[in-house]
DNA sequence: CGCGACCTTGACTAGATTCAAAAGTGGTGG
DNA sequence: CCACCACTTTTGAATCTAGTCAAGGTCGCG
């Protein structure tokens, strides 16, 4: 793995201002108070799960840098990916209103992780009330999300399903420009995939076999390449509209 | 239809409060500015979908009675349930700070709904920054509710998903004194059912003679009966965690 | 009584899983 | 440096689950 240079604290809350900005104006105030609740970075190599199901974080998470999955197993042993988190997201922003975590955060390739303290957000929450909501805000979004992936679940083919992923997160990794022209990484197995869009290992596979002989993508090793993107779109049924707090105005 | 008498705004406050209490104590100056952000209670008969997709609601709506739902479409008309609402719940409170609809919400039963301007809540996120957290943690149940539909959808036999609903349903109406014994009503179609589990109203037929022959539950018209509620867990897989702010203490 | 909405069932089809095997990829240590 | 190993990708064949199509039955209501 080459060397990765540790993201600063200052680039980081920048970041993050940017992107609360899409709820509404942050005063130089609260952006302090966010610099200030920034209470340290921490590293994990992939694989790892840094934060543990059923246990009660005393802080929250943001992905300074690195893809992160949120997960859940059944009793049976069958795994499912409920979301996938980009640098700029707070993964577990909602543990600090909720007592336990339902689901565990795991490292799919290296990360930087930010860490908020849950008493440091009390005290934004008590002098910013703004700010506050832009939180919520940012939790509502991921909820969006999550009832996107409940359509795609539902009522998606799985040809549609792999495709919508990808259309996704190419929006969400060019809104924080981890994009060159159509193409991205995203350092995850079949089997990964298969856990977020409910299909197994070998029917991905096949489904990804249907993209590339379409000539919608090409997928050669972690790099994902987009040959055309109307067709993505299309093959996928995708309507951005549920992304607006995650990508790019233009994109929408 | 028998008449329904007009839920009173003071026992709607009380009901929320309660509610709100799981998560943290509310003051009675809280609970008085729960009551002044009611503005009215709007009576809606089945069928109707009172909250629009693509809208930017300006109130936001607590069921006072009723049984209610969110839905989406896909563009080819597939229509996908993804959450049930019952009296005492806020089911658009993240209209508040998310811009728009990204889905509908739609009375399955005859609706009282109680409306709380959104003017109201910043008035309350404001000055009462604890309300605030509660009602945001209102909103991540919510959210912890559709991962575990998530799960249900992607890794959960049609078998299974039919007996987590009807698990998932029961505990939630107990907790709000809507069952007798084990039976519960639970008026929706066959087809609605589907549109929640992700199956068609064929299957879902079939899977329900299945729970009925299985001697776990039996369904005539709108009544559920729960003939054994240890083997509806079973065959669900149901673990009752993810509904801690929505069931009582002792069903978890 | 008859209509429409919903439920129920059977026969057939399509889509996805399972099982199995072979080939590619990257990392490790002798 | 290369042989080996674990992991992943790819493909085929058989099986099973869920969907589709179609027909009859039930219920409540005008």
């Amino acid at each position: 793995m080459r060397a990765m240079p540790t993201m600063q604290p200052a680039s980081i809350i920048e970041t993050l201002t940017a992107k609360l900005q899409r709820f509404g104006p942050v005063s130089a105030d609260e952006k302090n108070a966010l610099s200030e609740a920034l209470d340290r970075v921490d590293e994990y190599p992939p694989g790892t799960a840094f934060v543990i199901e059923g246990s009660s974080p005393s802080t929250s998470c943001l992905i300074a840098e690195g893809f992160a999955g949120r997960v859940r197993f059944l009793p049976g042993g069958e795994r499912q990916i409920l979301a996938f988190h980009v640098a700029g997201d707070f993964c577990d922003l909602h543990s600090f209103v909720l007592p336990k975590m339902d689901h565990a955060i795991q490292a799919l390739t290296h990360c930087q992780v930010a860490k908020f303290p849950h008493s440091a957000l009390v005290e934004i929450s008590e002098k910013f009330p703004r700010l506050s909501r832009a939180l919520w805000w940012d939790t509502a979004v991921d909820a969006a999300v999550h009832r996107e992936w409940l359509i795609g679940l539902g009522r998606r083919t799985s040809y549609e399903r792999i495709a919508h992923l990808y259309c996704e997160m190419f929006l969400r990794l060019k809104a924080i420009g981890r994009t060159e022209d159509g193409t991205f990484s995203l350092s995850v197995t079949q089997e990964d995939l298969g856990d977020a869009v409910g299909l197994t290992p070998v029917h991905v596979n096949r489904m990804l076999k249907q993209l590339r002989e379409a000539g919608v993508v090409s997928v050669i090793r972690d790099k994902v390449t987009i040959l055309s993107m109307p067709a993505l779109r299309k093959a996928a049924r995708f309507d951005a509209a549920y992304l607006a707090g995650r990508i790019l105005e233009e994109d929408l």
